[in-house]
DNA sequence: GATGTAAATAAGAATTATTCTCATTTAGAA
DNA sequence: TTCTAAATGAGAATAATTCTTATTTACATC
């Protein structure tokens, strides 16, 4: 139904969130986030609507960082770079991962692909500044 | 100082188990494998010594499935295939991500690429198997 | 408008994975 | 033998995530 919906007012501003920002957000951030406009709103409402996304399709897990899972709810395809040093999950909506690879790697291990995950780590543009003693 | 030196037993143990399997175990499979032949193995240790095989490149944190790590000691760059019935990590080592691609995603953050890691996930052979009805 | 309903939620307990602490053990050097 | 520094075991502590249950909510029906 949507945000028009008295229903899951609050399963829809999270999901809203997470697709208006591109930082791809901790359970937790999210949580932060929305609380000041939702003050009554739980982390177990997070979770569980997160993970209802998931199932949906309408958001993604992109990464672990250092033991917490990050969100993403741009559904088009495309890659991440992840900053090793300050976290950050930075879109490279330019790239995908070609539909050649994947085809590949499903002749490979005879197995079905449903989906690719492609991520690159290294310092972030901010974090290579700041490491030469400019401020980020 | 590797096998040979009486020092690191347990730590050159951990890491000839993991370089020796295909299978990406999480740090409890790990321990489930030695503990029979080292008895007095700690969890504690495992941990410890996995971050550490990490921190020198010995090994590699390949995804977090379901909620839990699961490492490589294959340094040779390749792909993994995941299976999201079985959680399988299985390796594609014909594949590697082009360099091509890592060129462009510096290019196009301004950040420093380190590595990369490209998963495809789906059923796997066994799985696809097991569903038509079949004995995996 | 009152009542019934099924889904969504809050709150916090419970679980699980991982890290930390510290006393002990170990290997090798002196 | 004694010393030292690194490695470890054991279990406590922490942090992220899931689970449970009573409550609330929005809407449908009367």
């Amino acid at each position: 139904m949507g945000p028009a919906s008295k229903h899951f007012k609050k399963r829809d501003a999270i999901l809203t969130c997470l697709q208006q920002t591109t930082s791809h957000p901790s359970a937790e951030t999210l949580f932060a986030m929305l609380k000041p406009q939702i003050p009554d709103l739980s982390m177990g409402t997070v979770y569980r609507n997160l993970n209802l996304f998931k199932q949906q399709g309408l958001a993604t897990s992109v990464a672990t960082v250092k033991g917490v899972e990050r969100f993403d709810g741009n559904t088009d395809p495309h890659v991440h770079f992840i900053c090793s040093n300050c976290d950050a999950v930075i879109d490279l909506m330019q790239m995908q991962v070609p539909t050649s690879l994947a085809r590949t790697a499903a002749d490979c291990c005879g197995g079905q692909v449903d989906a690719s995950q492609l991520s690159f780590t290294g310092l972030c543009q901010n974090c290579i500044r700041s490491k030469r003693g400019e401020i980020a």
